[in-house]
DNA sequence: TCGTAAGCGAGACGGTACGTCTGGTCTTTAC
DNA sequence: GTAAAGACCAGACGTACCGTCTCGCTTACGA
């Protein structure tokens, strides 16, 4: 009977993430996101509840599913800790990811969401790859993502290679 | 000749915090900061910058001197490491740390502030009492502090004991 | 298409007078016209650029038109300049109007505004009710609103009906 | 034995006229009229109770006696009217002039400085000089006063000569 | 084919915080 | 004792942003 909704978001997507690379994180207010996506503000709320559910479904989108393979756990987790931190390199994500993760820290309806839509799927296929429990995983999270947003926010740049191999030795070792 | 500034810095900082414990990193006004501290907020503007510069000299004023003892390295690591993890449970002092990290994200000027101010002192002090070069201290200093603001962030609580002793373990082993 | 503006302008303006009225020009500040209107201090600047403006329009909704009507220039002239006595005579009006003409002196901007729309109207219009050259309306008006001002502001009261009466027959003679 | 005044006084008057000439009442803040007499802001809280007071000040010592001579009434009337238009006229004086009374408008303590030391003195003077009663002496500032005051404020210059001429021909006839 | 429910664009609106500015007071040091 | 220097208080200003609301238009689907 109604109009069913038309299938912008993957533009939505793109243009938060574009807007974020160029003006960071703080001066890519939903207004500007919505004009660079050439849709209105309404439609965007009517998708999100909020500009940080907004960011974190554009962050889900732009990571897809985890390349959780390999002969062995420690292969799989290399793979998968290369793959996390090229993606947090890639333009705009990083500073989204950042941008999301601090809001989340004094929203706590964000942090819900931030941890069931983002880290939660990733968190429960790592575990099924891994057969680690939990609370295991939960531990490598903080310190694979922890130490890869760190960066990025001390310096505003991505880890560099050479530093991520060494991440790798320190969680796989 | 002039008046010289009153010692208010010590209550401001005290206020902060408090505030930031009571009402969240976002709640926590310069407004109410400063009818916390009972003083004008034009007073704060006059000596920080931004809120965040006042935050971040908050932040450096609780933290003190970090306890770097121990008969090796991995001792004076682990000492550290606790010392850390324990401040940033502390109340108030891990909401406005993650806030002030947030919103350095975005702001180059306060990632400039913060990065000088408490993250630098800390890394040359590591350097120096545990002979490393600066590129290695500031891997450790991000995958430290990186994995417990992550947890701080995801969970809003500050990292457990057990959680904090396998940390030690990833970084000194 | 939008969301209309809704009906504000006319209790925007009561309240704009009321708290003049009730406070004085310089206590009537922005934030608390905008509570006496039940809107938020957005709305007012969202249409008038300043404190200044949205005075100098409620003024202009205040007077309304002038009345000119008469036998002859003298009758017309009379009715005029008793109908602006008894407006600036009104609650709130007067103030108001001193203090945007205070406000004007220093602030060009203010003073195209108040010129523009508060002034030029009753000026063209008396220039053709009189048939007197823009020169010659000017000078009057600057008498006429001149004195009036000069009254109100060096004593705080309005102008007795007597001294009205002697500023006609000055004009008029 | 207290330290004698210097002669601060006619600096800050010079001062304080050069800045209103040069920025304006509105931005001819007491900082910047210390800073141009070379003097401490307190030094002029301690002899002006407000920055209205050390204006009026300035425009008594500016103004200077009042020339009330004449061989009748009328000769003597259009004689102060020229010297008050001149005055008024001066760089700094009319817009010192104009931003006080608008002032005083909505602040009844600077409305009897303002009365009492600049108005009344001029007052008793013509009263004296013309022999006539104080409420059409009144009267008759309020018009000339009001009609300069009122030009200056609607166009930021002084009354030309010729409208000069007109209100002296208006008050006399 | 036509009504209707929902999607959508445009933008007004409320709320809240920021950082700035100014008038006026207070305090310390120097002459 | 007076002045310089400037810290301090109080409070208004104007701006920015988020998220909500309202309206009118448009689009599908179902009767």
């Amino acid at each position: 009977m109604a109009r069913p909704r038309s299938g912008i978001d993957a533009e939505v997507f793109a243009a938060t993430l574009k807007t974020v690379h160029e003006l960071g994180y703080a001066r890519a207010t939903v207004d500007r996101i919505a004009a660079e996506a050439g849709i209105a503000k309404t439609t965007i709320y009517r998708r999100w509840p909020s500009k940080g559910a907004l960011l974190t479904a554009a962050l889900v989108d732009a990571f897809g599913p985890a390349p959780l393979t390999g002969a062995s756990r420690t292969e799989i987790l290399a793979t998968a800790i290369r793959w996390i931190a090229a993606k947090i390199g890639e333009p705009g994500i990083g500073a989204a990811f950042a941008g999301v993760f601090t809001d989340a820290v004094n929203d706590p309806e964000l942090r819900v969401i931030l941890s069931a839509q983002l880290q939660d799927p990733y968190r429960i296929a790592v575990e099924k790859a891994l057969g680690l429990p939990e609370r295991e995983v939960l531990f490598i999270i903080d310190v694979v993502v922890g130490t890869l947003l760190h960066r990025m926010g001390m310096t505003g740049e991505p880890m560099a290679d050479d530093d991520v191999e060494a991440l790798i030795t320190l969680v796989t070792k």
